[in-house]
DNA sequence: AATTTTTTAGACAGAGTTGTCCAAAAGGTC
DNA sequence: GACCTTTTGGACAACTCTGTCTAAAAAATT
């Protein structure tokens, strides 16, 4: 029966839905390397080892894949940030220390490492010709994530570690200044090293707090 | 003569260098929209309103094309972006309100215009084919502007005005929290009006000046 | 082991693209 | 007006790509 082969598939990734997932990763790898008129079937087939005809088996057409390649990095990213989210510091000892752990963090497991690069790059070449596909990326993408960010920060306020006008704002500007120093190297492909990393964060908290961090009342 | 009419064509552009001019004109319009890969000639022929071999006859071919359109963004952006510089406040009276308006030039005139949406696309999308072109990009581009604000920034620590550290590191912070609120948007191509500019660069002044403004010794 | 599902390799038509060629037309120069 | 250069439109071969179809092989299921 081929509705309940399909059910097992979904649970047990073997056989079917084991092809299913290399051709998935293969076309992330090629529609960011080629772009989507660039990419050709045939060099998603050969680099997930598979032949033509399974792709369009699994996957309907060319422009379905790439619907499906998007959708399936969105979520890895997203549950990627929420699990670094959920490391924030509460209640910190050493408040600068945590930040920059956290800067760290945040850009290595998320926004510099592969699945960043590759929908970066889908978002900013194909965005305007999948409105629908990027606006709901940018809803549950940038949209919660900053909320989520915004409210980690308001907490801090709140425990009295930082004075915050606008909670909102200080997230996008802690995040921009993460990526300072990364940006172009990222943008062209360059390898951003460790250490890299942890210098651009360290910068980017040390100015965040010299902006942000509570002043004792008398001083 | 052929070699005389060359030359008059660059000194006055009539005749033979409108199109040419024309041509680059589409091409830019063209390879953004489309992506190298998806441009095809047959397109920027109709967009500049010339034949198709009009095209071949002053470029070459496809990939030329491509290059001289890197090119000409970049020369054009690099102009920008250095006259702009020249207005950075020198000895300020009001250095905040200074700031952002300088803060909104840039961002108005170099950053979110046209010419700068275009060739940010480009870069991210066939940056890594191109490697030699976007080396040369990288060093005229980036790395002469951040040199060139973190001079003027410099100057007004110089002058009492700021206190820094590194003033490299604090240019790259000046750039990423001016664009902080507005690079979503400029990645899929909404409209960017210029409100949010005033509002964008207003608040990165602010979070700049409480990091890096001169305090009262005595306070 | 028999049966059903999935995969494969290859061929294929249809469409699109690049870059060249050519003869006629248009444009500019002396 | 005669001359030279540039542009044009159209035709063209060579190539690439998509998506379909087939019959045979492989894999999984019962």
């Amino acid at each position: 029966m081929a509705f309940v082969n399909a059910t097992a598939d979904i649970l047990s990734p073997r056989g079917h839905a084991a092809k299913r997932i290399s051709i998935l990763e293969a076309a992330i790898e090629v529609f960011f390397r080629e772009g989507y008129s660039g990419a050709n079937i045939d060099m998603i087939a050969a680099e997930a080892g598979v032949s033509r005809q399974t792709i369009y088996n699994h996957h309907g057409d060319k422009e379905k894949l790439f619907v499906s390649v998007v959708r399936a990095l969105t979520e890895r990213i997203n549950a990627g940030i929420f699990a670094t989210l959920a490391t924030f510091p509460d209640d910190p000892v050493d408040l600068r220390g945590e930040l920059v752990d956290f800067a760290v963090r945040l850009n290595s497991n998320c926004i510099s490492n592969s699945d960043g690069k590759h929908l970066r790059k889908l978002i900013e070449a194909e965005g305007r010709r999948y409105p629908e596909l990027f606006a709901a990326w940018r809803e549950d993408g940038p949209g919660k994530t900053w909320a989520a960010l915004a409210a980690r920060l308001a907490r801090l306020a709140h425990g009295g570690h930082l004075e915050l006008d606008d909670p909102d704002v200080a997230a996008r500007q802690f995040l921009a200044l993460i990526n300072a120093e990364l940006h172009v190297s990222m943008v062209l492909g360059d390898r951003v090293d460790e250490q890299r990393v942890v210098s651009s964060a360290t910068n980017a908290v040390t100015t965040f707090l010299r902006a942000y961090r509570k002043r004792p009342p008398g001083a």
